[in-house]
DNA sequence: AAGAGGCCCTGATAGC
DNA sequence: TGCTATCAGGGCCTCT
């Protein structure tokens, strides 16, 4: 669920919770995550600070002061909440998802320090934490991803030479963290609206002018997402409290059925299943 | 080798 | 109300 700009804004408000902050104590009620978190996950960072928090395509980094990382994935239903001590209910939830109040099942690990604490909660629990004791591991991990679309590697040359011949459509492309790292399900439909380009166009039949749109509007896309605070799906119950906004700026992105935002397009958005994966486009002005 | 498809899991919603 | 089917934003593994 959360691609690149929601763990970015997960990124940014843990960062500023959790920085300098000492590890108390670390409690794991479920380590069936979808990789097993080891059972001496506890001792790795028990008494140590958080350096910072960083981020890699849609994976956080957790840095402690002993060198040791960890990686954490949000998969599709993964969520971070922050909770202040002694103040019951009054949860800052740093998620897009933003609930008002800590959910009563999932809550798989828990990081406890001085006067808070953070939560993972992740119900289909796609999501993991991995413990990294050296940087040559880490580089390892994140070994068989691609460039962030915001990377100086992901340039018109790159994208070109990696479509060229290539059978599978575009949109597939786009969501491959081999060939770009960060874009999922939901922003890959938005950037290929942008482009004018059908999701089922074959990467080889795309022109270089074609490339340099996706090149543009990627990084476009994902900087106007983060700036709105990431997308927020199935919100609906929440009231207060900061939340995404993109969701309200999307053009295709669940909105089968609706006429098109473009000026001047007569054309309405449809849905398609590509490989598995719900996908919306113009039928009118993405050719 | 590239590309398609299944599968991991739970919860929300739709339809009967 | 209560059943069943379908779908969900990710990514890994297997098969052709």
């Amino acid at each position: 669920m959360p691609e690149l700009p929601e763990v970015e804004v997960v990124k940014l408000s843990l960062d500023k919770k959790i920085k300098e902050k000492k590890v108390k104590k670390v409690l794991v009620r479920n380590r069936n995550l979808r990789k097993k978190v080891p059972l001496n996950f506890e001792y790795f960072f028990i008494n140590q600070k958080i350096l910072k928090v960083g981020r890699f395509a849609k994976y956080l980094i957790l840095y402690f002061s002993n060198n040791i990382k960890c990686i954490i994935h949000l998969g599709m239903s993964g969520t971070i909440h922050f909770v202040k001590k002694n103040e019951r209910n009054i949860i800052t939830n740093t998620s897009f998802y933003n609930s008002q109040r800590l959910p009563n099942k999932h809550n798989h690990i828990e990081i406890f320090f001085d006067d808070c604490k953070i939560v993972y909660n992740d119900p289909r629990r796609f999501g993991f934490f991995e413990i990294v004791e050296n940087d040559k591991l880490l580089k390892k991990i994140f070994d068989h991803l691609g460039p962030e679309p915001f990377s100086f590697e992901f340039t018109l040359d790159y994208i070109c030479s990696k479509l060229s011949g290539k059978k599978k459509n575009i949109k597939n492309f786009l969501i491959d963290q081999n060939f770009v790292s960060g874009i999922g399900n939901i922003y890959a439909s938005e950037i290929l609206f942008l482009c004018r380009i059908n999701p089922n166009k074959k990467a080889k039949n795309l022109k270089k002018e074609d490339c340099k749109k996706i090149l543009i509007n990627s990084k476009k896309i994902l900087r106007e997402a983060i700036i709105k605070g990431g997308s927020s799906i199935k919100d609906f119950k929440n009231i207060s409290g900061k939340h995404g906004g993109f969701q309200n700026e999307f053009k295709v992105y669940h909105r089968e059925g609706l006429k098109c935002k473009r000026k001047n397009c007569i054309g309405t958005i449809k849905k398609k299943n590509i490989t598995n994966r719900s996908t919306f486009f113009c039928n009118s002005c993405q050719k």
